[in-house]
DNA sequence: TTCGCTGCAAACGTTTTGCAGAAGG
DNA sequence: CCTTCTGCAAAACGTTTGCAGCGAA
């Protein structure tokens, strides 16, 4: 199990930098290397509260998730809704996302090429870049099958590439995320 | 000019869902395309209050700009700095962005080849887009040369690619943008 | 005359902060 | 012991909303 080792390297990031390994800061760690799905800090706060384990203020789950992206431990996802997601990069080396603004369901891609023209272009500019993020907004295939999408009259027949589509037609409708943070809708 | 026929655009656009083209909005049409910068939602509420034309209130300056975005006549872009960016269409097909954490500064860029391969991860997720955007961060020429980008000790020693450095060293560190949303540092 | 629109101020939801006391090392 | 950390509650922040009156068509 790699998570073992993942907390030595939090313990000695700490370290590193005078900061303490404490109760809290292990009890935020640890949950959320127990989740494999996308969370938000409150829902984060409320596992904690609701499990029973150590108590961990609200603050304190903001302070130390800071500390976890600032680390590399966790990954910070905006999908626009107010709320940060966050995801342990356990296994996941860097990837992109498809959200669909039906459901709320996000789905993780990973393209060398984008990658590597990314690099070029940035390259290219003389931009050092540290952090990139590409976000798909749209309805996924579920939802289409549906017939959530309004774009698509008849299954089977698809709408226009988004460059081509006139002004006065939807682009981005705002994305509609059921619940909470994560948990695509069963609607 | 290019201006009038998009206002003429966009007073079509309200006729077709029976809505009303007011002095306010068009103020706030006219103010929008009247600046080729990013502004923010404050910014143009801002302008609007010193610059002595239509009175027009903060919260007519947002639902306004809601509108302007919902039928396309602007495009909004968030650099996870809480305030949302605004930039009009006029003369600018779609295009992604760099956003330099250190001063802020926004360049942007187009990449066919990105576009397509998009478009193909999504037809081949069936995921039918309707957004999206790609937002590179890290530090433009001008911070790096200055060495405000401390993944470069040296001028000219580029740092390793982002998918290959280690746990505990700096992602994304926070967009720094000065004052309120556009206009680089001088510093 | 009819809706849709506006301005105001209050509400909102997430995140941050100041501070006094608690607790790692 | 000396910091750093925590919890609390209040504040901050950009944005949204309810409502009563205003104004396009």
């Amino acid at each position: 199990m790699k998570k073992k080792k993942l907390e030595e390297a939090f313990v000695t990031y700490l370290q590193e930098r005078d900061l303490r390994f404490t109760s809290q800061r292990k009890a935020v760690f640890d949950r959320a290397f127990d989740t494999h799905e996308h969370f938000t800090a409150e829902k984060l706060y409320e596992w904690l509260r609701d499990e029973g384990g150590a108590k961990v203020s609200r603050a304190t789950v903001y302070r130390t998730l800071a500390l976890l992206v600032e680390g590399g431990f966790l990954d910070s996802l905006d999908i626009g809704q107010g709320e940060m997601l966050y995801e342990h990069v356990l296994g996941h080396r860097h990837h992109d996302h498809m959200v669909c603004v039906s459901c709320g369901r996000i789905e993780e891609f990973h393209s060398k090429e984008i990658e590597l023209e990314q690099d070029r272009l940035a390259r290219e500019n003389g931009f050092v870049m540290v952090d990139h993020d590409l976000r798909l907004f749209g309805y996924c295939r579920t939802c289409v099958r549906k017939g959530k999408c309004p774009l698509v009259d008849e299954p089977g027949n698809l709408p226009p590439p988004q460059d081509e589509r006139e002004l006065g037609q939807p682009r981005r409708v705002g994305v509609r995320v059921p619940g909470r943070g994560n948990s695509p809708q069963a609607d």
